[in-house]
RNA sequence: GCUCUCGUAGCUCAAUGGAUAGAGCUCACCGCUUCUAUCGGUAAGGUUGGGGGUUCGAGUCCCUCCGAGAGCACCA
């Protein structure tokens, strides 16, 4: 329909031979404003020196002469608007046009042909899964579903770090407090690795030989001499990697087969090719490498091609990688394996600066990645209350954050009468919901303030009122199944507003993804949530002299639709019940 | 010190350079023998951190100051 319009406005400037510039078309903030808006009088008025709303009411008069079915008048406003209001049968087509398309609407082509990749989550083996994770996770998957609905090739990539300080001081602490029970569940070993992590990084920090030990097992999990470590080491690691995939599965997230990468084996990759890029000694550059010696390590000069980067270490002194170097090998592996368009990573904003001047080095690498790689950053989650733990009173992970969500969510259907599998079940897709609305509701960018209660409220804004109110038109759905509406066909002539914002999904969709950006479709679902529930309370749909209720009941069919796709955008399911 | 991100109602957040800056929570009031009232409506709440500038038009862009967070060489 924009499109329509732009069509529209072209042919009509040109009419009028009046040269086109940069305008835009908008919806205007108050319906009573019309349905679309441009301000194309006030962006030419200026070079063609006459009064914006003259030049409006002259291109009104052109637009009159050819107005197609979809617009039923156009007015002119304001400093110089054209609004444009669209009639009752563009609605009604609209609500058609939903129930045709199903699970497509809302769908668009701006990416179709193209590949993206996205990386997100990250977490690392032998360590808890963090509320960071939680909240790159939530932010990815849905850039994820917002690219996959612009139709392109959608590969989600993760990458973890099963090497490292972190890996040593775990098998330290496992070595220490000896194996788990063989018969405790995925969860619960990971749970007491993390444990495990806890105490060895402690220790770590407060004993030098402990320090030592801890050192000397981290380089026996490179060479891989110690049977006893190597046995450590591949058991603790496939038991993390089994619970990552438990909350995987409760998020709905399915990375791309072939998709997970891992640090120890990037690491040589981006040795080698930051030692191909390496030239000698400082004072000595002249070679045009990337790459130079610095106090014994390898280093790239950021600040040299852009005075906003820094200088960054890539090989350390004692000759390891770090991990600049391993997102080196990363990149140029997600390149040479799947050749994205576009290569997008999404990091809490910690990462941000670092990222610039990794990217920056790559790029002169290969200075054909340079315009294919985006890195995202959001903020950190912090908690309305204060309080840094969970209900039981434990350090505070991704994984017992996601239980107190659900176990909120169970006390507060307490009253509800179902059976005890169902409400389980509920409280688990009510539970996402709930963290990942917090999450995505807001821009990146800057921190979140995470309030329990809040999150976990069916009342509105939260995942819970959108899911509720989606319940509640699929109960009138479900009941209108033996009611006649043979003699009930009639189109109301009024539009509601509820119908002036569902046809915006696709809009808000391609706007999402231009801004890679996931609230916006967070924002749209709740103001199209709240415009149904008004519906709903003015309108008695199931009542024998609405001689509109089929059209009411397609309206909702299509309301339905719109938030099932909407809330898929988040990665929220919507429950039968709740 | 430098770089990046951010600053909007009491709180949590919206607002592709556009019209009277909007929601939710909180507070006060109103509406259920009804398709789930865990809803809807009314009211209240603002010098968009301060000051300049660009523009027909600035919460949004530029400059400057103030404040918060993150980062700035061998951790990831």
């Amino acid at each position: 329909m924009k499109d329509q319009i732009e069509k529209l406005i072209g042919g009509a400037l040109k009419t009028l031979d009046i040269e086109e510039s940069n305008f835009s078309i908008e919806h205007p903030e108050d319906f009573k404003n019309g349905d679309y808006s441009t301000n194309v009088a006030m962006v030419c008025a200026k070079s063609l020196k006459t009064n914006p709303r003259e030049l409006a009411e002259k291109i009104k008069v052109e637009l009159e002469k050819n107005l197609p079915k979809e617009i039923s008048k156009v007015e002119t406003a304001g400093p110089g608007f054209i609004n444009f209001y669209l009639s009752r049968e563009f609605f009604t087509d609209n609500v058609a046009e939903i129930l045709n398309k199903k699970s497509d609407w809302g769908k668009n082509e701006i990416l179709k042909g193209k590949k993206i990749m996205v990386e997100y989550t990250d977490p690392n083996p032998f360590k808890p899964f963090h509320i960071g994770h939680l909240m790159t996770n939530a932010i990815g998957e849905s850039l994820s579903r917002v690219v996959e609905f612009s139709n392109a090739e959608t590969v989600r990539a993760n990458y973890q770090g099963d090497v490292g300080p972190h890996v040593a001081k775990a098998i330290y602490g496992i070595m220490k407090k000896g194996m788990p029970e063989e018969n405790m569940k995925v969860s619960e070993k990971a749970h007491y690795i993390g444990v495990c992590y806890t105490e060895g990084s402690n220790l770590y920090d407060t004993d030098e030989n402990i320090k030592k030990e801890i050192e000397v097992i981290n380089k026996k999990v490179y060479d891989k001499t110690d049977e006893e470590i190597n046995k450590i080491y591949d058991w603790g690691r496939e038991v993390t990697l089994e619970a990552f995939e438990e909350i995987y599965k409760l998020l709905g997230t399915k990375f791309s087969d072939g998709c997970y990468f891992f640090e120890s084996a990037m690491a040589p990759i981006g040795e080698k090719i930051v030692r191909e890029n390496t030239a000698g000694a400082e004072g000595n550059r002249s070679t045009g490498k990337v790459f130079s010696e610095s106090d014994g390590a390898i280093v790239f000069h950021g600040e040299e091609y852009d005075k906003k980067l820094h200088t960054r270490v890539f090989i350390n002194s004692q000759g390891l990688p770090t991990y600049e170097t391993k997102e080196i090998g990363l990149t140029v592996t997600k390149f040479e394996k799947e050749n994205p368009d576009l290569s997008i990573v999404v990091t809490a904003t910690e990462q941000a600066e670092y990222m610039k001047v990794v990217s920056k080095a790559i790029s002169l690498i290969h200075p054909d990645y340079e315009s294919r790689m985006k890195h995202i950053t959001h903020g950190m989650m912090r908690f309305a209350d204060g309080k840094m733990s969970s209900r039981k009173g434990n350090v505070i992970t991704g994984e017992s954050l996601l239980r107190d969500s659900m176990d909120m969510v169970l006390e507060k259907m307490k009253e509800r009468e179902m059976e005890d599998g169902e409400k389980e079940k509920i409280s688990e897709v009510v539970g996402v919901s709930a963290l990942k609305y917090s999450i995505l509701k807001s821009s990146l960018g800057s921190d979140i303030i995470y309030d329990r209660e809040k999150s976990v409220s069916f009342e509105g804004d939260s995942g819970p009122y959108l899911q509720y109110t989606a319940v509640r038109a699929n109960s009138i759905l479900n009941k209108a199944k033996d009611f006649n509406t043979d003699d009930k066909k009639e189109i109301p002539g009024e539009i509601t507003d509820l119908e002036k914002y569902l046809y915006q999904l696709g809009e808000v969709v391609e706007h999402s993804y231009e801004k890679l950006e996931p609230h916006h479709v967070a924002t749209y679902l709740t103001k199209l949530a709240s415009e149904f529930n008004a519906f709903y309370g003015n309108t008695q749909i199931l009542k024998d002299d609405n001689k509109f209720a089929k059209y009411h009941l397609d309206l909702i069919k299509a309301f339905y639709q719109t938030m099932q796709n909407g809330l898929w955008l988040l990665g929220i399911e919507i429950p039968e019940r709740m």
